[in-house]
DNA sequence: TTGTAAGCGTTATCAT
DNA sequence: ATGATAACGCTTACAA
């Protein structure tokens, strides 16, 4: 039989309560005591009750951690693995639990999330994705359920959530590549209307004009899907344009089209970004440089907000902004 | 205030135990109580609490999975989370919800492992891998606690697992290509003592031999770690036996490397084949054909076979072979 | 068929 | 500083 608070408190000779206080550190106790109830715990191998704990305290140390299904690339983009790690790692030094649960479509989803956070499974969520007018953000705040979300939500004052600076990334990454000498550069983007791929654009086109360089929409091409063929067409686009000497896309994928077309022209000199930093830049050849917007660290600080918010104590912070990194390889070519 | 089964109870007028017995579909309940319990229920919008309903069940309905710390490829093979997808999908069908935890080191690993297995929070553990002499499989073997692992374990027969049959993927791929005109075919492996390594190898082996083959060590090529550059040092060793069309490799790194070899020297008509359908193979040019060993259903089975056991019921299956699935591409050539 | 009440293993309140 | 004991919200004998 499983050994529980009832046989250690008997083998210290004390009430359970008295366990109960020393395993929360309690400061109202005897040095003594503490010191024979921690024998007892030691020589048992007691170890508390998860469930009985939780039901006593009415929380569960357990966070529910809701995957989107509609992700085409769950499966091919390391950053939903990227970030769970990130998220466990810290929660582990917490002493919280993860669950996660993938959803066949939307309806299933919110249904889930109906069921943890009403059946008391959980203390809080965490929101792998925002999207406009988010049915379960929506349903979360009505229940005024803890949650944070990893990208940037449409209310941001109210909600906790984690992201990168995008119009920083690019900002910073256009910038570099006018100092290293490049005067016109192409823009390859998708889906116009994410928070994402604007921000990405503003950074982009606000680094052109602080450096009084050309910024005209035969520079830009919106696609309506992350894929190679779409960089591949965006590129011939572009390069009707004279001069062109570097593209950044928004995504790797896209920086793959991009550089078919370019090798297929025999094209030289041509300076090539991506976003994601996934292992198809990396394995290409040449090498494809990229924007890692560190999941790991978007994980890590997505947890660190729920808990803290949880625990109510600290700081009331309501959002991190992860800075992105970029990964040079062999498309980051220097003009001069 | 949340509602509770008392609630419930209350408001359909009959005692707490007859509303557990509805919940439960007990069939000693008359159908106008079934009825007036089940509107009480909607009415209210109850849902019973997970942690009392564990505490006094003494089953928590929770499974941990522990994915391996020493995976240096976690973040960018799929098969981790394809593998969590199999198992969270088919684990919500039966009630079931699934934790995870990374930990730093193995340590750190086995002390997780003993943390939710002492602490009554889950009713059994998946291990994404397995290893000799396993440190956490024998703790759970000595502890009697449910597991179940994904990857053939050295103790075939009082563990449950789920694996590929590596030998019947292997014989099969080298078979199909001997049917489609190659008569000398190279192996590139790595990390030999692996089951997995001693399996594919034995596939390619057999199916040599049965077609009458030349079978002999030039033909073969084990590294130490499964990366692009032993496959294109493979290559360099491969190609010095004459009229060689075709290299079957156990991943897809490899098969990388030897096809930057076979770019190198501008070869033709060379057949590769690499392993786990990743992204790479998938978006190199010439894109490359690859074994797809199926994580989500490997997932699938691990947890239907844990969840079986725990339930106590159905067949006393004790492991499942998952069919491999060859993903032709560019580069599977036909001879003739 | 339904109700009563004793657990399940903790925590927390109230005494002492 | 410590001990009794009543929650926490459910399940499950045992009664009726």
């Amino acid at each position: 039989m499983k050994v529980t608070i009832k046989d250690v408190a008997k083998e210290a000779d004390v009430a359970t309560s008295t366990v109960s206080r020393v395993l929360s550190n309690n400061p109202r106790i005897s040095e003594t005591t503490r010191k024979r109830v921690k024998e007892a715990i030691d020589k048992l191998g007691y170890e508390p009750n998860a469930m009985a704990r939780s039901l006593a305290r009415q929380r569960t140390k357990i966070l529910g951690i809701v995957l989107p299904n509609e992700a085409k690339d769950l499966f091919t983009n390391p950053f939903f693995i990227t970030s769970m790690q990130g998220m466990s790692l810290y929660a582990q030094t917490k002493g919280y639990y993860i669950t996660y649960a993938f959803s066949e479509d939307d309806e299933g989803e919110l249904n889930h999330v109906k069921e943890i956070t009403n059946n008391n499974l959980i203390d809080g969520v965490i929101l792998m994705r925002s999207r406009q007018n988010d049915e379960i953000i929506n349903y979360l705040q009505d229940k005024r359920f803890p949650f944070v979300v990893i990208g940037r939500p449409e209310d941001t004052e109210s909600i906790l959530w984690v992201d990168n600076d995008n119009v920083k990334a690019m900002y910073d990454l256009v910038n570099l590549l006018i100092e290293n000498g490049h005067k016109k550069i192409g823009f390859v983007g998708a889906i116009e209307e994410w928070n994402m791929s604007q921000d990405r654009l503003k950074g982009y086109k606000d680094a052109l004009i602080d450096s009084k360089l050309d910024y005209h929409d035969n520079l830009i091409v919106q696609q309506n899907e992350f894929n190679a063929k779409n960089g591949y067409d965006a590129a011939k686009k572009l390069f009707k344009e004279e001069g062109l000497t570097a593209i950044v896309t928004t995504d790797d994928l896209l920086a793959l089209g991009v550089q078919e077309y370019v090798k297929d022209n025999n094209m030289k000199d041509i300076a090539l970004i991506g976003f994601n930093n996934s292992q198809i830049a990396q394995y290409q050849k040449p090498s494809i440089s990229s924007i890692d917007i560190m999941a790991g660290r978007l994980g890590h600080y997505a947890a660190k907000l729920l808990i803290s918010k949880l625990e109510g104590k600290g700081s009331k912070r309501k959002n991190y902004i992860v800075d992105t990194k970029l990964v040079e390889r062999d498309t980051f070519i220097q003009i001069r």
